[in-house]
DNA sequence: CAGGCCATGTAACTTGTTACATGATTCC
DNA sequence: GGAATCATGTAACAAGTTACATGGCCTG
């Protein structure tokens, strides 16, 4: 039940209705943890069943009307009884890993390209993080109820960079293998159901 | 459909039984993709409607019979047809990050705990896999067809040293707030309904 | 007038998790 | 005698994904 833990920690913030939270797991927070809007819509309803947190409809001309939710102190509390328990450590789960190990048994050039798409969009990453960092903690550091959104930042920053660093490090690896082969008995393959050791 | 992709990257290797998968989802293949052994077997019969792999009881005495998965020529082209489409970048999806997000609104002294268990955990990994890289990579490098499996095992370790360094700056960044807390007006908070600004 | 934003949802399906079930063998 | 290992599975539930539905307002 983390994603019902994240709306709760999101909620800690301001009050925000399933579109904003929607909004806020697409960026902030979703930058560890996302989730789209269906999922969202269907845990708040759960939240509120159980009481955690309560809906007051806003009227509004124009546009829908909206529906926002606001902890109660029983949601408070079960926040930070969830924040009291351990952690499960988080595994990788990467597609591109996966590849990687099959890779004997795979075209190169194609995960050679992904690794170069990879390598930008972690770059992307990396500087969307530093402008985020210069622009709520110019000076590197943060007054104490922010200290936990700094280090998310920077763990953040740090996974980027160690990313990107070894996409650069895979692409090279890649291109010398691909150069390689084309000196040696492996032929490129259109069919994928020719084989090339049958 | 990424698990089923994993399952017949690992039986590129060899011809394996669910519980022997299971096992590699704990091991090697597991350090990028988790799966027990419930999810393995549900995948390994759809794998097997599908006529990507198939099975071949093995009869035993002493022990159950076991199942021994061999990948297809049809799985074989599946595996290459799903490798040369574009990988889904990996969200990081952390639990303690969430916890860091709300840092404000939940006791600091559990989530400073548990960012020193952390910390033993990504300390562990990080020699866990230099000695696989030691054992199996003597030298640094690797010959074509273990390529894919050193850049895993780099960028493990790129990533579990990044993430126990960063630990050590979190914990001290939380010693620093809860011993400054001392000073001001946080009391400690036993029962989860009390409210500190209520 | 097409596309995006605001705002909420349902339905169907796939993945992932937790618990239970069976039963012999080997190691302490 | 109890725990761990080998080996396979079912059942129920929680979480995540994909597609569909509605409808006005604003911008290009």
């Amino acid at each position: 039940m983390a994603l019902g833990d994240a709306i709760l920690a999101c909620l800690t913030e301001r009050p925000m209705t399933g579109y904003e939270l929607a909004k806020t797991f697409d960026n902030s927070i979703g930058f560890f943890w996302k989730a789209d809007h269906q999922q969202i819509y269907r845990e708040l309803t759960k939240l509120r069943d159980r009481g955690h947190i309560q809906g007051r409809e806003v009227v509004q001309s124009g546009k829908p009307n909206k529906l926002v939710y606001t902890l109660t102190p029983e949601g408070r509390a079960a926040l930070r009884h969830w924040a009291a328990r351990p952690s499960v450590p988080a595994s990788i789960k990467d597609d591109l890993l996966v590849r990687l190990y099959a890779l004997d048994s795979v075209d190169i050039e194609p995960v050679r390209t992904d690794l170069m798409a990879r390598l930008e969009h972690h770059r992307d990453r990396f500087a969307r993080y530093e402008r985020l960092l210069n622009k709520r903690f110019p000076d590197g550091t943060a007054p104490p109820a922010d200290v936990g959104k700094l280090l998310g930042l920077r763990i953040g920053l740090a996974h980027e960079r160690a990313v990107a660093e070894w996409c650069e490090e895979a692409i090279e690896a890649l291109s010398a293998l691909s150069s390689g082969a084309e000196r040696s008995n492996v032929v490129p393959i259109e069919d994928g159901q020719r084989e090339k050791s049958g």
